[in-house]
DNA sequence: TGTAGCATGTAAGCCGTTACATGATTGA
DNA sequence: TCAATCATGTAACGGCTTACATGCTACA
């Protein structure tokens, strides 16, 4: 997924929770801050890069202008916190306007299992759909507890419409997963 | 994704589509035609990899002695039909078995769009849910059309399940926007 | 006769992960 | 003082895509 840009999806995604921070405060974000707000939000809609990956965008965010570390301690070790800029809300704002907008990416391996389900035994397959629902319930509780953080706050409506979103994508897996499961032990 | 075995899960999902053929014909198939059926039925829970992929794996396959090569036609220009081997089997119904079944991978533009939507007009975010909306059932109706040709039919039992699974998915979606939709209006 | 579909492959390069390497700060 | 957490980075490598290159076959 290269957009026209240069820039990858997950740049934008990264460049957006810098947008997020700026509302709330100057400081900016470290690295690892970064990845602790993807893993607890875009990790769900999304993924969540691994810390190396994080690092790498940030430089390439900043030698593009779009980022910015601000706050920089060097002893004997660096810490960055960075800030969008206004080159980088811009161009996050044409991503969002003018981007490609791709069809969602879906890699389900319990799907890609049941399809082969005649190589297996029911108890077998029982017990893969079993597992997933306890992962899913698990999931579900994750985004559970972000969306009550976020909570009715006009600020975070967007986000909260997202959140909403996910733990209807998870009942509804719930929900069909159950159904499955009957019919498989027919 | 790396498999202890050192297979992808991508690698599976092709041996996959080779156990099915070997069930109504010893001919095998060509890369060409392993594409057409990963586009028609892997597309919709894993990916369609690129031809080049497709080539570059079942060499792979080859080479480990999981799937072979029969009908070689070599004039000016190669043509191979493939067929799983019995090596191949065991190592797909292995993984079935012992592999480690990761969660599903999301990957989705939209809601991640979404969540930023404070950068936007609500015009804006609300022709982005309707240009969805057209996708998803373009979406649902290819896959309708899987389903119907999978009919009935008991050794294709599970395939029909989990396509009835993606439909599910796909009204989940449709029902979620719908919502989302009288929400931004709000 | 020409074009659409069948058929195969290589090369370059991006995205992303894991493994590795290092060091600072905080609190039990 | 030790461990957990904060914090940053490099190297190697796998998966996958796009672009490029080539040729056969059926049929309109």
């Amino acid at each position: 997924m290269v957009m026209a840009s240069g820039l990858s999806t997950t740049s934008y995604a990264l460049l957006g929770l810098l947008v997020f921070d700026s509302a709330t405060s100057t400081n900016g974000l470290t690295g690892y801050e970064i990845k602790q707000r993807a893993d607890s939000t875009l990790r769900f809609y999304w993924t969540a890069p691994a810390m190396s990956q994080i690092y790498t965008e940030m430089g390439r965010l900043h030698a593009d202008g779009l980022a910015e570390p601000v706050k920089i301690r060097s002893g004997r070790r660096n810490t960055r916190r960075y800030v969008i800029t206004d080159r980088g809300r811009s161009a996050l704002h044409d991503w969002l306007i003018n981007g490609e907008i791709e069809f969602p990416v879906l890699k389900h391996p319990i799907a890609l299992r049941l399809l082969m389900g005649h190589l297996l035994e029911p108890v077998q397959l029982q017990g893969m759909l079993d597992g997933y629902r306890l992962q899913l319930e698990k999931r579900r509780a994750e985004l559970q507890s972000v969306r009550e953080m976020l909570g009715t706050n006009a600020e975070l409506k967007f986000p909260a419409m997202v959140a909403d979103w996910g733990l209807h994508y998870y009942d509804s897996e719930s929900e069909i997963i159950k159904k499955l499961s009957r019919r498989l032990r027919t």
